[in-house]
DNA sequence: CCTTTTTCTTAAGGTATCTTATTTTTTGCC
DNA sequence: GGCAAAAAATAAGATACCTTAAGAAAAAGG
């Protein structure tokens, strides 16, 4: 997806943040290793993890970074990892690429589409159960790696009801 | 966004279902004027609305299109409608489209995805009364033409409590 | 390796939202 | 304009999920 001028790689720690709430964003991140997530805080000051980016993910703010507004969410390593940052704004330059990177785009775009709309009507009707397990299945790999309260924020239960659902679960 | 070859325009009653859970997509369609809606119906027989599509939306299901795999969402029009049909496979294979027509898809799957991840924040972040003020705001038209039950469904609660969070908010 | 910090578990009580059922109001239709 | 059908309101009891708090386990760091 990316050409040569505009791709720079860096080295994050674990805990570095790369986009603040009420910055405005510049860069996207595709992730070489290790693993990003995005999260919004609420009014009340809880975490909702919206994406998790390891390997292979690709992770900014469309939002800001095409409408030039302050974000509002934010964007940090959960591991240690290594990224490509790319220029949003200069990569949307849309008459400034040419038809395959066109191309390209548009698949991406589709599969965001078609990603994120599965999460909506994931979150309309399954139980916070439905949506553990479901977890599970798309991320196996995810699971072993990160803290239990950050699949809690990701699935939008609070961690002692996963630690419930796992007990649960668990006498089966 | 439309070229004359893949256009056909068609007029649709209330009720008229235009694509069945179980069916490969085939069409996208753009409301020229009424309203269509998509939904899924859960393992509980309980709909769920994924989107209204007032005058100038577009609405179809991407993945079962683009995947050609049976949908999970069906598609009905809310108010006799008038819409433009879209051969979505056709419209989608695009090596055989040129320059500006990509331009544009990127810029609709571009606002897609903003729009339904806001979609993602809010339903993670905002209590019902929340979701049901922010509807009204949104769609300060459709809150007096369609039924309270399509809202109820739309943000994510029943019927009854919709009802009740009316009455709450009419007491303050 | 030991200490500190973070994460996970458990439990009790609380709240938002659902379910079911009944009644009232509105809408659609001949 | 009146009847049937659909939608909305109301209410009581149920449940999923949250809050708070405390202790146990695991991880991190020097």
């Amino acid at each position: 997806m990316l050409n040569a001028k505009k791709r720079k790689t860096r080295k994050v720690s674990k805990g570095d943040v790369l986009l603040s709430s009420g910055d405005i964003a510049i860069y996207g991140y595709q992730v070489l290793s290790g693993c990003l997530r995005s999260y919004v805080i609420d009014r009340n000051g809880k975490e909702h993890i919206l994406q998790f980016a390891p390997e292979d993910w690709l992770i900014t703010d469309l939002d800001s970074a095409m409408n030039k507004k302050p974000s509002a969410i934010f964007i940090d390593a959960i591991e240690d990892s290594e990224v490509i940052s790319v220029r949003v704004a200069e990569f949307m330059n849309f008459h400034s690429l040419d038809k395959n990177t066109l191309v390209e785009m548009n698949l991406k775009f589709r599969n965001s589409i078609i990603a994120s709309n599965k999460r909506v009507i994931n979150m309309l009707c399954a139980t916070a159960e439905d949506r553990y397990l479901e977890f599970l299945e798309t991320y196996p790999d995810l699971a072993q790696r990160i803290p239990q309260k950050l699949i809690a924020s990701y699935i939008g239960i609070t961690p002692e009801y996963l630690s419930d659902l796992r007990r649960k679960l668990a006498n089966k």
